[in-house]
DNA sequence: CCATGCGCTGAC
DNA sequence: GTCAGCGCATGG
């Protein structure tokens, strides 16, 4: 199996290898894979996967990494016994840390307890309501003079903004803005304190300082100046003319005149843009996600992962009290426990891994490297599971390399079996893999063995044909598309089989092996066939086994047919890659020579000549540049903030639609979920994430890029890119569905 | 829950 | 070149 590592650095770029992995491996052997790529020490590596952290001691498959998964590499330099989860809570435990320190309360000479001051945000520069709960000094310092510099404030938020608790040092406090400015008052070059969004909008933004440049009656332009170090935004309107504010400066405590006495509770953005923090609204957003009420506040819990409030009388079960110390996740956001290991914990398998061969200790066999035991990675969801007929999108002729491809795509869901159906009502789609030595394949016709009859003990997946087989299960399904009555005894055929039930037929290249009509590697999608007549038969072995005889019946030329198709083989996204990457490493060691085309060795053993000469001369291999419609084009330039990422896009479209849409699916994959973004948001350091993801990220409190931790800042606001949703929903077939 | 199975690979 | 035997998806 493949992974892809990303290595996130502030100094370097983003940089991406493949990297070929056993399931079974444990999350050590994969820091050394990782060390001869990257070059950073095992001990170094911060390993995450889908938000969680890779703990030594368990294996690739404990936190369920599938097939072409990324693994994001961060590495750290300085203390090695800091974890990553360390990082994360850094600022509460920065507090904490400090607050078990020795400190020494002192007197400042500019202000005392319970002042009310405005303190400013480290990160975005605006001004917030406080007041002052502790002075004091770090360490004992045993200096005579005291410098004002030297003092720390712990400061309280004010009650009616958002409850915070900071510690700031002189420059980032002073005294509490208290008097609004009349317009008259207002003069070029002064500096106050005003309302400002600093996107432009109209809406309330954060209080910044303000330096007027142009007034009159009606406007107020400036500068407003935003961070730590005064960056300035020019040419910013004013829109609260009625709420430009005097800036305090401190004075002596022995001086004071004017305080501010009664604070004016100053406005900020909404909490909750839902209800425009309305107390009697009822609103899912800021109260309780099922009832919507904000009452019994103290009741209500909070989702550790989304942050989405629940009473706790609302839940289902209810719950006794609001647990006091314990995470709590909401039905939404909770996995199953045995799924997740988090970081130091130890190891809970669920039922089913503990049942599995290799972890009952029956087995030494490395079942985790290879194709046939990866799971799926999607899903179709276009048509339900019991769908008959076509897949909407799926050509006849389309080829994939494995059967798993298949499945996902929908057209034969089962990965090993040979049927898919239901007993009750009819089989949906077959593989002819020529697996079954009794198969007669016509092209337009075959001869189809059922399933069964065959000792399958000791864990295998098909084996001898040892007794009679019965005309149940996948037999009995296939036996339902007859157009005739149902007989388990002698069969039966249809009068007018063209109105029988269609079944999916896939040739893989196996069926090589009797039939001139296989593919000559993967599996090739055929098109619909009808099922004309059943009976039972004495097999070549001797046993009873259920013969089908198909016709095709599809309005699409088949593949083999003058002027039909047989598209190119695709591959699972990262296979090759993967593959190239393997061959390389094998050169380096000297080893034996690459692996592949075994299929088409095969094939060659057979004498295929006839149809492959045909293939050879006649028919020319579909290889179409895809071409974008003109929608699709005005689509993708509309959307701007992507333009160098669609154009990465277009490079391969040459290669025809199918690459096309792996690319866009490769480029527009959400780093938190894995998956096509859905309802995007583009940030400022240009990618793409989903915006639920990105909001349950910033859950947390880390304003940061969850792909490059590029600082978004607390007051950031998520859009959606509707142009990108927008060009997804055209490309790819279901996609609003899906979620 | 259990039974079934026209894949796929490393080991031999 | 052959073959034992693994997880996974599916239906019953």
């Amino acid at each position: 199996m493949y992974i892809k590592i990303r290595m996130l650095s502030a100094l370097l770029d983003k940089s991406e290898i493949i990297l070929n992995v056993s399931k079974m491996d444990l999350i050590q052997d994969l820091r050394e894979k990782i060390e001869k790529e990257f070059k950073v020490t095992p001990e170094q590596q911060i390993l995450l996967y889908k938000g969680k952290q890779l703990v030594d001691g368990h294996r690739v498959l404990d936190y369920n990494i599938c097939l072409n998964d990324v693994i994001q590499l961060m590495t750290r330099y300085s203390n090695p016994t800091i974890e990553h989860s360390d990082i994360i809570k850094k600022d509460n435990e920065l507090l904490l840390t400090n607050n078990k320190r020795v400190t020494k309360d002192v007197e400042s000479k500019f202000y005392k307890l319970g002042d009310l001051i405005d303190v400013r945000d480290e990160e975005n520069g605006s001004w917030y309501e406080g007041s002052i709960t502790k002075i004091f000094i770090r360490g004992l310092s045993s200096k005579e003079q005291l410098e004002e510099s030297d003092i720390h404030f712990r400061i309280k938020g004010a009650e009616h903004i958002l409850a915070f608790e900071v510690e700031a040092r002189f420059d980032d406090i002073r005294p509490r803005s208290f008097y609004t400015y009349k317009i008259s008052e207002l003069k070029k070059g002064m500096i106050v304190l005003v309302n400002y969004n600093i996107e432009g909008t109209k809406s309330r933004g954060l209080w910044y300082d303000f330096k007027i440049e142009e007034v009159n009656r009606t406007s107020v332009q400036g500068t407003i100046m935003v961070g730590r170090d005064k960056a300035s935004i020019e040419n910013c309107s004013i829109k609260s003319l009625n709420e430009i504010m005097r800036i305090e400066n401190p004075v002596l405590v022995a001086e004071r005149k004017d305080e501010c006495k009664e604070p004016i509770k100053r406005k900020y953005p909404y909490h909750c843009d839902k209800c425009k923090d309305v107390a009697d609204k009822k609103c899912k957003e800021c109260g309780c996600r099922i009832c919507a009420g904000k009452n019994d506040w103290d009741l209500i819990v909070l989702c550790d992962e989304c942050n989405y409030g629940y009473h706790t009388s609302c839940l289902n079960p209810p719950m006794k009290s609001v647990p006091e110390e314990d995470e709590w996740y909401c039905p939404d956001c909770k996995t199953d426990d045995n799924e997740i290991v988090k970081p130091g914990e130890k190891l809970k398998l669920s039922n089913k891994k503990s049942k599995r061969a290799s972890n009952r200790g029956e087995s030494s066999r490395d079942w985790g490297k290879g194709m046939a035991c990866v799971g799926r990675t999607t899903e179709c969801t276009i048509v339900p599971k019991d769908h008959y007929g076509p897949v909407p999108g799926v050509e006849v002729g389309t080829c994939w390399k494995f059967r798993l491809q298949v499945s996902e795509a929908g057209v034969h869901r089962p990965h090993v079996a040979g049927i898919h159906g239901r007993e009750t009502d009819g089989a949906y789609s077959l593989v002819l893999s020529g697996g079954y030595e009794d198969d007669i394949d016509n092209g337009e016709e075959f001869y189809y063995t059922g399933s069964g009859g065959r000792d399958l003990s000791g864990n295998k997946r098909c084996s001898e044909q040892s007794c009679d087989q019965k005309l149940t299960r996948m037999n009995k399904a296939l036996a339902l598309n007859c157009n005739a009555p149902f007989n388990d005894q002698k069969g039966a055929e249809s009068k007018d089989w063209k109105k029988g039930k269609p079944v999916r037929v896939v040739r893989n290249y196996k069926g090589a092996k009797h039939s001139k009509y296989a593919p000559l590697d993967g599996n090739r999608y055929d098109g619909l066939y009808k099922v004309v007549k059943y009976y039972p038969e004495k097999g070549k072995s001797g046993y009873i086994v259920w013969k089908y005889l198909l016709r095709r019946d599809d309005p699409n030329l088949a593949p083999w047919e003058d002027g039909g198709q047989e598209l190119d083989m695709i591959y699972p996204p990262g296979y090759l890659e993967a593959q190239e990457a393997g061959q390389k490493k094998d050169k380096e060691n000297k080893s034996k020579s690459p692996k592949g085309g075994r299929g088409l060795k095969r094939k060659l053993q057979v004498d295929i000549k006839p149809l492959t000469e045909f293939l050879n001369t006649s028919k020319k291999r579909k290889m179409t540049e895809y071409k974008l419609t003109s929608e699709l084009e005005d689509s993708i330039s509309q959307d701007k903030s992507n333009e160098k990422l669609w154009c990465e896009c277009k490079e391969v479209l040459k290669e025809g639609k199918q690459k096309f849409l792996s690319k866009v699916e490769e480029i527009y994959m959400c780093i938190c979920c894995q998956e096509l973004v859905f309802e995007p948001v583009t940030t400022d350091c240009k990618h793409n994430i989903c915006k639920a993801c990105l909001k349950r990220s910033f859950a947390s409190e880390i304003y940061t890029c969850p792909y490059c931790r590029y600082d978004l800042g607390k007051s950031y606001k998520m859009r959606k890119n509707e142009h990108l949703g927008k060009v997804l929903g055209m490309l790819f077939p279901g996609y609003e569905a899906t979620r």
